[in-house]
Order: structure tokens, then sequence, then C-alpha cells
DNA sequence: CCGCGTGTGGCACTGAGTGTCAACAGTGGC
DNA sequence: GCCACTGTTGACACTCAGTGCCACACGCGG
């Protein structure tokens, strides 16, 4: 073939830079702050010009979110994957288990991610930007699910569950993640869906 | 009294350059898009410097959000005046009414706004970072009200009351102010405050 | 008329983010 | 081993967002 196969080799050294852009800014960003700290800053700790940064993020906002990684299609495939026997409560919950499992297998990470996200203006905006494609993705998929026409009632009952996420996830990294997430979750899914 | 009473005739100058500077903004934005209309177009379109614009607006999101105004404060008022006979939820759908009448009021406006909002995603990620304030403040608001200890439980009503506003936000613009927002919103909250 | 507070514009500066280009390294064919 | 191809990198220059600073003008009160 003309010109190059790619072997593994170079892209795992895109993966190699990737992630020490991402680990020099988490480690800056969470002791120095946000604002406070530039861009250069957290090339010079990487070892890589301004430049090579833009190359891998589009901002510094998004270093940060980049942590998230592909929780959205992993959830989007999760609901799709269950049984058609389960309620969209059911359904729902088990799905948020991606997110929550997530956080309970890097705890203090998670939570140090979060503080850092939800004390600082910029990045809980790109956050819940980023959970608004979560939730459009996932209403699509919920819309299959239910096949009526009714459009609304996927929106709201997705908009339910991330309610019930938000409330957990406030209370957990507010534990400094000590209280059991999957146990807070189930309580706020218990308060949403059921008694007004 | 030292220096200056500061007649009403200062603050209304004020005022001025800060509608003019609301609504050149809100005109070049929309019609131009966001990200491709500078600052200096949007001051020299309202006749100041560059410098002035910065007195008025933290950004250039700063303009387009200002336009929400004290919705906040004043929801957090209305559920505080809601009388203690109604259950959480009617009280709460009476709150959001104050969200809706702004919409109701001035449909066309409020239609171009929600679409360069919703379009635009730094717009939307700032906007849904002054819904959480909201959501925040009225929390703490029902919290009040509901008076338990548990507080997951106000964090969890406010965020299906916001899921219900959102759904019903999303088809209404989507409609073009077409279709009553008051009725959206009741159908929504029948989705979120009933069965499951 | 004079001081005082406030709004304004101009200027310089830092930092974010982008386009461009030359240098360089890995890969495959010969 | 040589060579062409391709992708990565760093350096430079540039635009735009946002801020600090200072000099100037205006309205008001004494």
């Amino acid at each position: 073939m003309n010109g190059v196969t790619f072997g593994n080799l170079a892209q795992r050294k895109r993966q190699l830079v990737r992630d020490e852009l991402a680990e020099a800014a988490l480690k800056l960003l969470a002791f120095r702050g946000f604002e406070e700290t530039t861009i250069d800053e957290i090339t010079a700790a990487a070892g890589v010009s301004r430049r090579t940064f833009f190359r891998y993020y589009k901002s510094k906002e998004d270093v940060i979110i980049e942590f998230l990684g592909h929780v959205g299609e992993e959830m989007q495939a999760a609901l799709a994957a269950r049984p058609a026997s389960e309620t969209p409560t059911q359904a729902l919950r088990q799905t948020l288990t991606v997110f929550t499992d997530a956080c309970v297998a890097y705890p203090e990470k998670s939570v140090r991610l979060t503080r850092l996200i939800l004390t600082t203006p910029s990045l809980t905006a790109r956050y819940l930007e980023r959970q608004l494609e979560w939730k459009n993705k996932l209403a699509a998929q919920l819309q299959k699910r239910l096949g009526g026409k009714n459009n609304l009632r996927p929106v709201v009952l997705i908009g339910m569950a991330f309610a019930a996420l938000d409330a957990a996830l406030d209370t957990w990294s507010a534990s400094d993640g000590k209280q059991d997430l999957a146990e807070l979750l189930d309580e706020a899914f218990a308060i949403a869906f059921s008694a007004d």
C-alpha cells in the first residue's frame, strides 16, 4: 500500500503525550486553581510545546472534561442493551450504573475531579453542556424503546434520572466519597420515580 | 451630602448604554452567528468603545445570558410566597410560572433568544450554569419549606421540576412558540410527578 | 468657580486559540 | 541502505478576549 500502515507505535506515542498532558493538567489545575494556571505552565510540566497542547485538546476546560471519556456513548449502549421486560425506571437506573461504577472504581480521583468541576464555574458550564449531550443521546434511545409518538415523555424521564444522579453525586462528593454512591442513587430514584 | 446625590439622570444614561449594547449584541449575534461576531463589531454598532463594553458585561456570553435577568431571585421569592397548604408539586409548578410568563409576554424575542442559546455551545454551557444557580437557590428554599433533615429530597424535586421545564421549553421553541407553553409544562409535570 | 465622583476612551499587556511552515522521525517499497 | 510518503512537532505570527491603568470630560454640590 502507498505510504504508511501506521503501526500502533505512533498511536501509543500519541496516547503517551495525551496522558502526560492530562495528568499534568489535573495536578496543576487542582493544586493551583483553574483560572490561575496558564496553558504554558501545563505544557512546560508535560514537556511539550503550547502548540502541541491544542493538537490534543480544544481548550483548558477540555482537558478536564475529557476525563469523562465516552461515558455518554457507553450509557446509550447500556440503555439499548436493557431487556424490554424492564420498566423504564429500572432500565434507566441500570444505565446510570455505567457512570457510578466509574466513580466507584477510582474514588479518590473521581472526588478530586468532581470537586474541581463543581468549584470552577467555567468547568461546571462545560460539564453541564456535556451532560446535555448525554441526555439527548439517551432520550433518543429511550424514545425508540417507548415507541410512542409523545416526545415529551422520554425527555422528561431522562431529565428525572439525571436529576437523581446530580443529587446523588452532590451528596457523594460532599461526603468525600465516604457514602455509598449506589445507595444514594437508589434513594434519589425512589424519591423521583414514585410518590410525588 | 458629600459629592453627588446621583440623580436618576446618570443611572438612566447607564441603562441606556446597557440596553443599546444588549440590543446590538442580540441583533448581530443572532444574525451573523455567535462565534463569527467580534465584540468590536458589537461596540461599533452600539457606538461605544470596546473598553466600555466590559464595564457593563463580563463577556460576550454574558450579554445574552443577562437577558434572563433576575428570574432566579424572582422564582425564589415566588416559592417562598406559596401557601403552606399547597403540595410541593403544586408550589413548584406555580413557581415556574415566573419563567414561563416572561416567555409568553415576549414570545418572538424569547424564541429568538432560546434558539440562539440552544444552537450555540458556549451559550448553552453558560445558560445551564445559570440554571444550576437557580436550582440551588430554589432547593435551599424548598428545604426550608419541607423542614426535614433529608437534603436529598428537595434537590431531587427541584431537579424534576427543571427537567419538566427543559422538556417543555425544547418543544415550545421547536414549535416556534406556536404551542401553549403553560399547557406543555402542565403535561411535563404530569409525567414527572405521578405514575413512574 | 471649584472640587468631587463617576463614566468614558485610549493604550498596553497577558492569555487563549489558530494558520502556516520547515524540520524530523517512522514506515514501506525498491 | 536509499527513498518517497505520512504524521508529529515546534516556532512564529496573528486575531480576539479580557484587564489594568491613566488622562479627560461631564454633572452636581458647595
